[in-house]
DNA sequence: TTGTAGGCGTTATCAC
DNA sequence: GTGATAACGCCTACAA
């Protein structure tokens, strides 16, 4: 059934039918109401397709998911999911494509074929092919995480340095002098992932101001590698009292090495990072630590694209979320300072 | 661009264009060469709606995940990248939508606006609103989970009856005679969500058949619930020396709750039941499980999916999944016999 | 306030 | 082997 059946039954013109669906016309009470009960009586919804070809816009957004091989960790989960609820409070839809292994075809059918009206990219690296050819493209795009102009392109991301850093400050005024970064995966960091490089370079610097020692390990996402990572560090600097970390998905391995070695926390050994709040709070004790809004986040990025979308000649706009660190129950004193 | 501008540069028709890209009629080699360099150097690709708008199908499959509200696990999370993946193979693409909570405007739109040729339906209840719908709209779909009458349509399912059978029969072998199932929430029990209910049927009956005593606890989806729900069983029935449980969000607080009652497993309590095979074996000791098999799933799924939509009037077909239950290290005899 | 008609970019049926 | 041309279903000037 199609908008011509619904105008024929209502006895007046498609366009009429049309108008009295989008409200670009003033149409009568009368007619308005015939047209609808029609609608109503038949069910009838616009055709997505024809709708998309006649106004050239699709009101849909596709969402650049990390590969699956990498098991998407659960933030990244919170926040596909909260951005298909962002898109919904306008009415738009999700279209979700898979990157990195043999995806380029997946990515290329959304790109292209002018499937949706802008990208959301996550999981960004600071020089990124994708960046590049959504820019080619002239698709209008928003990325989680930026890249290396800031000014170049419209992103979200959450203020890595500025946490850490906090977190570092943190655990010196508690009298620990000797701290560890549990970073994200090598492979992120040589990849040029922009969270990890920022998190390295904010832990250094401001250890170096705080005058304590700072060691940085790189961790696979999973709960064996936390496991095996925790075991180096006591092994290597038996002296490191504290870590700071952002790898969520180690978290339940560094739990078990802590657990292992004898370690309760705060008591032997001080833990903090930029964990997600629900994870923080499900440690054993909850975590001081800054939240990672993914909620906020999707929102943001889906405000952020709908504006470029509005206005794709529109100078880029960025977010940089500072969360708030919330105190809780893993760190303290430096035991027998 | 369109296909117009290629032809014209190509110096040949528009049909002749597109059935050189859909190769629904022969073309001469020279005149397709033509118009491959043409399409190479102009970086063209059809547009997706207009080819949906003309053929009467979108390439692309719905995916309605469950509410964001309760947390998806991350089985579920498997689950969709696995079907992004799997539809992925058949340069298919997949729209998402939430449903649940204020959410049927997007289910609406996916169904009847004739965005997708056919909708994956997770968490299915036994009975269920949304497969009313998608039967009366004439869609294509297939559940996870199936409905109350099996034949009446397309569905993937996990054998849980069976395979909680086999847990308990496991550890009515290793010499237990009071057990416990972990069910997931009251509130998926009331709505009739079917794992649930066979769960619930199966291990009670087993446990008759087997001459063991059997109690059920319901358990919300998340790691505190598993505290609580673990001391509740430990206060109740402290006769208890084994569970089944098929709620893998509340593994962290059962793992937690374990140890703060000083109970080894399995020296002093056997833990089994049907859980992902990475959550198994990261648990401490690897949990003897039966795997969900969210991949094969997935890749099912849309195969059933794909031959639906290629013969709509076919009888409808599904299958039952009965993964091996894995042996490892969670389940042992009862102590003191 | 309403109707007519052309166009969005493809596919597919005819005809040559 | 190739070209016109009519759908597909909707939106939106332009007319009345």
């Amino acid at each position: 059934m199609n908008i011509g059946e619904i105008a024929k039954r209502a006895g007046v013109s498609r366009s009429t039918v049309s108008y009295a669906l989008s409200g670009k016309r003033p149409v009568s009470a009368a007619t308005a109401q015939r047209i609808n009960d029609v609608i109503d009586e038949l069910g009838y919804r616009p055709n997505a397709s024809a709708r998309a070809l006649a106004e050239g816009r699709t009101r849909t957004f596709g969402l650049v998911i990390p590969p699956a091989s990498t098991r998407l960790t659960d933030v990244q989960l919170a926040f596909v999911a909260s951005v298909v609820e962002a898109a919904a409070v306008h009415d738009h839809d999700v279209l979700l494509s898979p990157s990195g292994g043999d995806h380029d075809r997946s990515f290329e059918r959304i790109v292209t074929g002018r499937r949706v009206d802008g990208v959301i990219l996550m999981e960004i690296l600071l020089q990124d092919p994708r960046v590049e050819r959504l820019t080619s493209a002239g698709l209008p795009f928003v990325t989680i995480g930026h890249v290396e102009d800031p000014a170049a392109s419209w992103w979200v991301d959450v203020d890595y340095a500025g946490l850490i850093s906090r977190c570092v400050r943190h655990l010196a005024d508690l009298g620990h002098s000797d701290v560890v970064l549990i970073n994200r995966s090598d492979e992120l960091v040589a990849a040029g992932y922009g969270p990890a490089l920022r998190a390295t370079t904010a832990f250094a610097g401001t250890a170096r101001e705080c005058g304590i020692t700072a060691h940085t390990v790189c961790c696979p996402d999973d709960p064996a590698a936390g496991v095996a990572c925790f075991e180096e560090i006591r092994t290597r600097w038996p002296e490191v009292t504290a870590a700071v970390t952002i790898n969520e998905a180690a978290l339940p391995g560094v739990q078990r090495a802590l657990h292992r070695a004898g370690l309760d926390v705060p008591q032997d050994f001080s833990l903090t990072g930029v964990i997600a709040d629900r994870l923080a709070e499900d440690f054993h004790p909850p975590l001081t630590a800054a939240d990672v809004p993914a909620g906020d986040m999707a929102r943001l990025a889906v405000d952020l694209l709908l504006e470029q979308i509005g206005d794709p000649s529109a100078t880029p706009r960025h977010s940089m979320l500072a969360p708030p660190i919330t105190l809780r129950s893993s760190t303290g004193a430096r035991r027998r300072a």
